[in-house]
RNA sequence: CGGGGCGUAGCGCAGCCUGGUAGCGCGUCGGUUUUGGGUACCGAAGGCCGCAAGUUCGAAUCUUGCCGUCCCGACCA
């Protein structure tokens, strides 16, 4: 993409009202225009982020077997009142009525609507096991809507939902989704620390929150500090093993590590030595639930067993919070001059600087590796802009591609641009051709 | 939902107390200049001063109500 073409409304200044990094750099990269309390717009640079982790989750999802689907957002009420949660949900849920005065609602989860898909589909124990998920806007109606995208109302969410004939087969899936969530994480280039958690509105028996370290944290954690050595790495997973999953759990569970809803003080004393003992604040980015037949027998959702009996089945639920990411990941990559993306999520591979737009000599070297690096499958951001060195690098920063080239008739004398990490700092003068080479190489693996 | 702010140009703000021609910086547009970390200068455009009612000869300014929005707390993914 060449930047005089595209729209990136980047702000010099920082908006007022945004208090938290990743909610002021948003904001002043360009990437979201807010609408309304907790209600955004996603411009270009933000919606490209939005959807490479979307990409992602998707990916892991289909990995271990889950199968996407699409809900809508608005749901009749009737299915809630069925389940019970029309009047237990509480203000959080809004509500509307349509011309024909029969209430709906915009949801805020999908357990009713999946459940009830199921068992007007599905009626026998062979279609097991299945795991349906979508990715859909939410609505929340947060009494406090804050933090930009990260605790906004209206939220981009991938929800999941596991049907198993057996509670045994639901705790595998319990213990894949755990595994999935992991490595979904981890190619993001963030480290997601599951941590057991209160159950909350949803319900359920056991569950997991997964939390990114960051001190603008909304809940508080403890936690050993071993397990912020645990890595995932790129281990081949079985996903229908189920040791293998129930390995990889108890490897990343086994450790202290609670929010403040759970934590218990003697224990954390008890089984964490002092040395290791840590408190410290996290971003939840997702939640897995096992609730067994919660939802399936008020709404009856049974399967014929082998022997012809009908059993409800055993459920249950997992979510991330794609566009909370967004913002998660500001918080754990950014310093002050702006963000700073992981490969595995940046809107562009990398950025190209021309030092003087309008150099016969600048402009044409730049024009091969804008060219070369998508040769490549490359998605190179161009400043072809007609600003000064300093504006061009203060945008770049800003924006937070991992790597940029910078491009000027001094350099091109000796033949060479220069490679520059945004992360470190650190930068290396090259051939054009040896820098086209290298962004290849560093994102091969990506 | 309790407590506290704030709504004036795209963004950041002053003006309000003490009523009388709506300002500044950044950005934008035109020009000159400059060109390796947000360059400097000249010029220009851009406002129902959140909305409504009231007080007044006259309201951005005072009063009341409403709306929006932000912060702290409670709540929440």
């Amino acid at each position: 993409m060449r930047l005089s073409r595209y729209f990136l409304p980047v702000l010099k200044e920082t908006p007022a009202d945004a208090q938290i990094a990743s909610h002021r750099l948003m904001l002043r990269a360009g990437m979201i225009r807010q609408q309304a309390a907790g209600i955004y717009s996603w411009l270009p640079l933000g919606y490209r982020v939005l959807r490479r982790i979307e990409q992602i989750v998707h990916e892991e999802q289909q990995r271990a077997g889950h199968i996407p689907l699409l809900m809508p957002t608005l749901q009749p009420a009737d299915l809630w009142q069925e389940s019970g949660r029309y009047n237990a949900y509480g203000p959080e849920m809004l509500r509307i009525r349509d011309r024909h005065d029969r209430d709906i609602l915009y949801g805020p989860t999908n357990e009713e609507m999946i459940t009830d898909i199921f068992r007007s589909h599905v009626s026998s124990y062979k279609d097991l096991p299945l795991t349906l998920y979508h990715i859909q806007w939410k609505f929340r109606d947060e009494v406090r809507p804050r933090f930009g995208v990260m605790r906004g109302r209206e939220f981009l969410m991938k929800d999941g939902y596991n049907f198993d004939l057996t509670r045994e087969d639901a705790l595998h899936a319990y213990n894949r989704h755990l595994v999935s969530y992991l490595r979904t994480y981890e190619r993001m280039g963030l480290q997601a620390i599951p941590m057991r958690a209160e159950s909350g509105p949803i319900g359920g028996d056991d569950t997991h929150e997964f939390l990114v370290l960051a001190d603008t944290g909304e809940s508080g954690v403890f936690y050993d500090s071993e397990i912020t050595d645990l890595r995932f790495g790129d281990r081949d997973i079985d996903y229908d093993s189920v040791e293998q999953c129930q390995g990889v759990l108890e490897e990343f569970t086994s450790r202290y590590a609670r929010t403040d809803d759970t934590h218990d003080e003697a224990v954390f004393q008890e089984q964490v030595p002092e040395a290791r003992r840590r408190e410290a604040r996290g971003i939840e980015v997702g939640q897995i639930f096992y609730f067994g037949t919660k939802y399936s027998e008020p709404m009856g959702a049974t399967v014929a067993t082998q022997g012809g009996e009908r059993v409800p089945v055993h459920m249950g639920s997992h979510g991330i919070g794609v566009s909370r990411l967004v913002g998660a990941l500001i918080e754990a990559n950014h310093d002050e001059n702006g963000i700073i993306w992981p490969e595995g999520v940046t809107p562009f591979h990398c950025g190209i600087v021309n030092l003087k737009q309008g150099d016969a000599a600048a402009d044409g070297a730049c024009e091969d590796l804008y060219k070369a690096l998508r040769a490549k499958g490359l998605d190179p951001l161009y400043d072809d802009r007609e600003e000064r060195a300093g504006a061009k690098f203060a945008t770049m920063d800003l924006i937070g591609l991992p790597w940029r080239i910078t491009v000027g008739p001094r350099g091109l004398k000796n033949g060479v641009v220069e490679l520059t990490c945004r992360r470190t700092g650190e930068s290396e003068e090259m051939t054009p051709e040896a820098a086209v080479a290298r962004v290849a190489e560093i994102y091969a693996g990506i």
